[in-house]
DNA sequence: AATAATCAATACGGTTACGTATGGAAAACC
DNA sequence: GGTTTTCCATACGTAACCGTATTGATTATT
């Protein structure tokens, strides 16, 4: 909000990130999110076209905001530490975390929608490729490289995205052998 | 179907269970399975007294169809064979497989549903222990075997849930390697 | 101060759901 | 062959959406 209590797209568009993070896109509904931010729909078609248009937002926004990487690249350091700053950035605490839910939600999402389907492939890919190049200036050869960026990818995704209810503690004890592993040879 | 042109509930169970995997539990709509099936909800409601007993049902499905592992435990071989065969039988072909597709409507279903993330947690716990006692018959030292299953876990996940569209190959690329270093000491 | 621009409330029509009630057709049973 | 059971169609009430149209209330502008 700003210094007035009028709303801004942003407003919307932030309600509407959180809506599909905690719940999916099929909840990020208009009426509802009005609800949430305690006005009518009235204020929403003002702002935007349609719903389509604000999820088209939401993407853009999410596409932009890969700023984990921008992150640990302005904190610096070796490669390595770049890489170890990346994994230790994942919340590895509560569960439900919220990166997490903004992944699936995401991720299901582009098995319905065909922008999301194309906005998830960019952000894979670059995510993919920041992380082999870290490996490559660790001295590892390309294809090297690659297989331990996937793998790397897949260990930080299944932090945020598989249920540890039932495993308490799990990825407390198991990341300095992951590490190692991931940076062994 | 059965040999009458009658439905089962068997019927509609494997209905929603393939629109939950195709569109996730939001598209598991009454009238949307019935037009499905080619007939109204007055069949439905029959069958079930409820969507939600129907989504019960499909989550119990969900639940007792982990046979990847009885699967690979039925065809035998060593531990290590047997984790092999596990790696091998993850569909690493088409984009948007189904098993990745199943396992991402889940996860996201869980997000906001007790019953289902309580099955989640349930699954998630078989399947990482069932992964890591292999790892353990390998040789492995409980916390080293631990810390590979969940590695080994977050690989095959990660390779049904992430766009490839922009990456083509690199799951067949890297399999060798990533298997090499999840067994590698 | 009058006018214009900005943001939101209200009311409406159309669609798609869930769930119930009731009736009907085909098969099973006695 | 008549009755009961099984399965489905139809019709209905209600609620939650999307999007439009219109009006109203602040705030800026001149």
């Amino acid at each position: 909000m700003n210094k007035t209590n009028k709303l801004s797209q942003q407003d919307w568009i932030k309600a509407a990130f959180d809506t599909l993070s905690e719940s999916g896109v099929t909840a990020v509904r208009v009426e509802t999110l009005a609800k949430r931010l305690g006005v009518t729909k009235g204020s929403f078609y003002w702002h935007f076209k349609s719903r389509q248009a604000l999820l088209d937002e939401v993407l853009e926004k999410w596409r932009s905001e890969q700023r984990v990487m921008n992150r640990v690249d302005v904190i610096g350091g070796s490669a390595r530490e770049k890489l170890i700053n990346l994994l230790e950035s994942v919340p590895r605490t509560t569960p439900r975390n919220s990166s997490g839910a903004t992944e699936l939600a995401v991720r299901s999402w582009a098995r319905n929608d065909e922008l999301a389907a194309a906005t998830l492939a960019t952000v894979d890919k670059q995510r993919i490729d920041w992380v082999k190049s870290y490996f490559m200036d660790m001295g590892y050869e390309e294809q090297v490289a690659e297989s331990r960026a996937f793998l790397t990818y897949g260990y930080i995704m299944v932090q945020g995205i598989f249920s540890i209810e039932n495993m308490p503690g799990i990825l407390e004890r198991i990341h300095d052998d992951v590490l190692e592993l991931l940076f062994s040879k």
